[in-house]
DNA sequence: ATTTCCATACGAAAATAGTCGTATATTGCC
DNA sequence: GGCAATATACGACTATTTTCGTATGGAAAT
């Protein structure tokens, strides 16, 4: 019985998540680090951060050492396909085709060839059903 | 030189957008029923989230009326790429392909045989650049 | 052992989003 | 005219998210 809460990570705790999900492990510091790269806050609030998610059970932490070491508790293409699920919802009148269509014309993020093709690969795979 | 703002609406905003772009021109009032068949909220609630917006300069407004004639002020194509763009970073490390993938695979919204060819016909229009 | 460094905990301020009550004005109807 | 219905303006309260200062304690270095 898989009960994956449904959860809504703020873009704060996104951020987090996708450090966490990249690095496995992390403790605290490292994840600020990473984060300093990008944005500009205090360690401490990296902290309270790390906290509260872990208050809402969204990461894990092993805090059996003095540095605590954390790692994602929510599954990443579950809360990706849930948050996309949504955005279907709000934002393409409940459409995927019309969200991928509008995804694939993105100048900024260009598909390669190839990409081009695993995209075709799979949507041959639905149509066989 | 189209110096569209880039925007970031709030969920209670996208809501309202999402009304205005299909109805085109509508009062405070009309927003305000169409949004109550999913949510419920007070009257002047809606009043006060279209108002900011104005401020915002998210929609437009004809206030020669003594009841106000609102409309989007955002391009709704323009808007959905954009969102879908920072998700694609936020999310995705920057591969539209992989949210592609996701979207696919979403079980709640399934893209149809047509739609699926759909997009098909638009992967080999892109494979020719 | 004392000082310095670095970690967590915690409280609370600041920023953002959403909610609504009330005042006031205009319209239409009797 | 006077009343009911309905519109906007606006301030303020609530909730949520983000930020950070400060306290506290363990670890490492001198």
């Amino acid at each position: 019985m898989s009960t994956t809460r449904l959860i809504k990570p703020t873009e704060s705790e996104l951020e987090i998540l996708q450090i966490l999900w990249t690095k496995g492990l992390a403790t605290v510091r490292e994840v600020h680090e990473e984060l300093a790269k990008s944005k500009d806050a205090g360690y401490t609030t990296t902290l309270k951060l790390m906290q509260i998610m872990h208050e809402k059970g969204i990461v894990k932490r092993d805090d059996s050492m003095r540095t605590h070491i954390y790692q994602a508790a929510v599954n990443k293409e579950k809360t990706q396909r849930h948050l996309l699920s949504k955005m279907i919802d709000s934002l393409f009148g409940g459409s995927p085709t019309q969200l991928v269509i509008q995804a694939l014309g993105d100048d900024k993020h260009k598909a390669s060839r190839e990409e081009i093709e695993k995209i075709q690969a799979l949507l041959d795979e639905l149509k066989k059903h």
